[in-house]
DNA sequence: AACCTCCCGGGCAACGCTTTCCGACAGCCT
DNA sequence: AGGCTGTCGGAAAGCGTTGCCCGGGAGGTT
């Protein structure tokens, strides 16, 4: 049985319409714009009889008609993390603008998820596909991401990544290796040499940016990290915790932990300050994206700034300009913030150990 | 002009039952769930049909057929508070459970936005419509919002709301006022007798309700707030943060800030650091809600567990259930949690001030 | 006055799917 | 053998829009 006209349904065009007294392709142009005027006696008839039926035009009615949906499809790891959270207010903020909703899935940092995320989302057909870093090296699923992403493109769909280039899609790339070298060559200049690497998961792309750069300028700086100093884990505060722990275990000469990111430097530092090491005292600390919520943190945390809200902007700003053609990278770079986690180390100053 | 069968469009259902040589109807029932069975060897050929094609079904189009969209809208105020983050967490949770994918978006703590985005989000036809906590009190746009809401409920939606009740929807409601005032009550067993409150905005449900708690556990213990210790402010970070400046300002002799929530009690503790005020030493302080990301702040945080994520988890699964009927109203309650902030007062200690 | 343009409503065919209804056929009982 | 029930594929009528095409009338030109 075709869906009967129960109560409970909303009024549709053509209710507007035959309300109105006009055809429905007349209540159209009049409601939900086209480049054809309508006489003013109509358009008013029109309005008046969409305001008296509290008419909601159907969007779900307009894609099929117009073939794509007015959203942006949003993946991140997971929204609980400020890092994507705040990414994701730039996402909100462009598509706002450009009169699109925002869909969110989550892939809780699984690449099979996130495969599965984007197979489901194409059923949608969003407008725009952002995915948000968290590109694995040697992925065996990229494969089929990019696949699967292709087919989107082909479909008329846009797609922008953010975070880590190399997939041959619009991507906002962040200068990771390059900020954390220039991190690490300040912390040199401020006259750390024993450092230590909580480098977040290896398999990660992003992390595995950041600690190449750390390495880099440490390098370049003159000093050398050993490899027990080079301690991997989550990208989260409890992944900070237990690598922290695990550099304590291992009884290393440290001056200075660089963490791949804000939230890992947090972990640690409760990490650190269980064990009774004072902070910036006896070791020093820095971490990464300079993430709003933990900017009051004690001692302030010295770190990577990175404009993390207009990545996200940017992201569908791209997507939307794209006019087909070489995908468009945009390296967006970071800028160093020197706090009270590391000061300038005094000239002789005594040794500083984790042990 | 009919949209061209251009290259550039997902292959369709017709085209997977013309592939598969069989009718619309049995591709549909083999792809798309149904009742009906379908005999193996036609089954067969639909789904390698579909495969090959790598057809991905039109979610619009069974919006559009099915009456409404496999969707949950959430509105939040602002998605980097962790407090929204994760309450969204707990939505998506639940949401993905039951095959619905979630759409966000962000009032920025404007009621009339807020209604502007309830009016957009209508046509998008969700299944589901959660609002998070942001009831106003005399709210003026609050008759047009319930008008609104129940419009939508007419046409077949779910509303659920987060944080107060009051409405008359299904609703999740905080009991903000009774947690508030156990927290209060537990400090002045620990010996705090000269409170102060930073109380959020005046306009704010919530956060009336957490000062009444707050005022009524204080005089249930004893003591007494005078009128120029309760000071409103933003329900943020620099909220906190000001209003902290304010009491400085106000000099009075405090023992003990009781803070609206814990991003607000993180910007004050900062502005207090600031000052030279040591904590808790000096001062005592305490928040609410258990933020996440803000337990390794120092000293660690007193404050109400609200088990937030499972709020978002139980708005959906509210909404679900629905039956018809009175809307349904679960109340749940918060945690006290004593940490450093808010030590013991030592039985005959010297006397604590802002001043 | 005849003709040609515009302008602007209306009709109607898409868009991609679901669901009802119909009818062909098979199996079973009497 | 005849009739009945049950199973399952196919045709077609929706769902709520949009956008093409048509045609009638007003106004301008020669």
């Amino acid at each position: 049985m075709p869906r009967a006209k129960d109560p409970a349904s909303a009024p549709t065009l053509v209710d507007v319409a035959r309300e109105a007294g006009v055809s429905l392709a007349t209540a159209s142009r009049v409601l939900n714009g086209s480049e054809r005027r309508v006489a003013d006696a109509y358009r008013r008839r029109v309005l008046v009889a969409a305001a008296r039926l509290n008419y909601s035009p159907n969007l779900s009615a307009q894609a099929v008609a117009g073939g794509r949906s007015a959203s942006v499809a949003l993946v991140v790891s997971d929204i609980t993390d400020p890092y994507f959270s705040t990414i994701a207010a730039g996402v909100f903020r462009a598509a706002e603008h450009a009169n699109l909703i925002v869909t969110i899935s989550v892939s809780e940092r699984r690449p099979e998820k996130e495969l599965r995320i984007v197979e489901e989302l194409r059923r949608h057909r969003p407008r725009i596909l952002v995915l948000v870093g968290s590109r694995h090296v040697g992925e065996e699923s990229a494969t089929r991401l990019s696949t699967e992403l292709r087919a989107f493109e082909s479909e008329g769909g846009r797609v922008a990544l953010v975070s880590q280039e190399g997939l041959p899609f619009d991507t906002v790339a962040l200068e990771n290796r390059e900020a954390a070298e220039a991190l690490a060559r300040r912390l040199v200049t401020l006259g750390y040499r024993r450092f230590a690497l909580l480098a977040g998961p290896r398999e990660l792309l992003t992390a595995r940016d950041r600690s190449a750069g750390y390495l880099a300028g440490i390098a370049a700086g003159g000093a050398h990290v050993p490899e027990a100093a080079v301690i991997e884990g989550p990208f989260t505060r409890d992944g900070g915790y237990a690598a922290a722990g695990e550099l304590l275990r291992r009884e290393l000469e440290v001056d200075v932990v660089l963490a791949a990111n804000d939230v890992m430097a947090v972990g640690a530092m409760a990490r650190f300050r269980e064990a009774g090491i004072a902070m910036p005292g006896h070791l020093a600390i820095a971490g990464f994206d300079d993430i709003g919520t933990l900017r009051d943190v004690t001692p302030s945390l010295t770190t990577v700034r990175v404009p993390l809200e207009s990545l996200g902007e940017q992201a569908v700003a791209l997507a939307l300009a794209r006019a087909g053609g070489e995908p468009t990278v945009v390296r967006v770079g970071g800028e160093i913030v020197v706090r009270e986690s590391t000061p300038p180390v005094p000239r002789r100053g005594r040794s500083r150990a984790t042990s």
